[in-house]
DNA sequence: CTTCTTGCTACATAATACGTAGCGATTGCC
DNA sequence: GGCAATCGCTACGTATTATGTAGCAAGAAG
């Protein structure tokens, strides 16, 4: 039987990685098929290309993201991510509302 | 109807707050009752004061959290996240186990 | 009064991100 | 072959952000 804190640390690597900037960005870019590092680069937003190789670096690293000829696409592991990510976006649908009818512009 | 890109902007504004560090981590420190200043700076591994009340901040501004006379707690809005912050503590343990079996250090 | 503990700030240092330029390696195309 | 365009990615100086330690002002307890 695993303790609290033992059963807990993959949650915070998880929070960990999630937590840099652009790497749920670049996960929920990369839902809809696989980008190349331009493609993917213009998706985000011109982000810097030394930041992006860096996150795609540790994506690889961690198993979540894979380079194939076509350009990086998320490993099956991440695609069992994908309803979560979905929920997130609903989510922020609710919260995009709550902070206009609290009168702040979203 | 919605354009694709005016339809995805709340949840890119959710990406930017979560892929703030130490956010995820606040929020997941919160998930069972209200705790302190101190207390939560506790729990999230003695982040720096700045760091933290920087995001306390930010999430009080952006109605996640509220601090109360018992300290801070997730508003009702964040708490219907719940369900997907377990999901995400769930998917996490699959991720160390393939993570293990490829030869990686958790 | 003194002594705690609280939420939080100041400030100097370290780490991280940014943005522009451009390199070396392909890929057409003539 | 040669030339131009595009690719993934790196170099590097600047700007932004996080860290860590110290400690202040306010409130509670005695």
């Amino acid at each position: 039987m695993a303790k609290l804190t033992e059963s807990s640390r993959p949650v915070m690597a998880l929070f960990e990685v999630l937590g840099q900037k652009w790497v749920l960005r670049i996960i929920w870019e990369l839902r809809n098929g696989p980008l190349t590092f331009r493609e993917l680069r213009a998706q985000c937003d011109e982000i810097s290309p030394t930041v992006l190789n860096q996150r795609l670096a540790l994506l690889k690293e961690t198993l979540l993201l894979e380079s194939t000829d076509e350009g990086y696409k998320p490993t099956a592991l991440l695609e069992e991510l994908g309803p979560v990510l979905y929920a997130l976006r609903d989510w922020s649908n609710m919260w995009a509302e709550t902070r206009v009818a609290h009168g702040h512009d979203v």
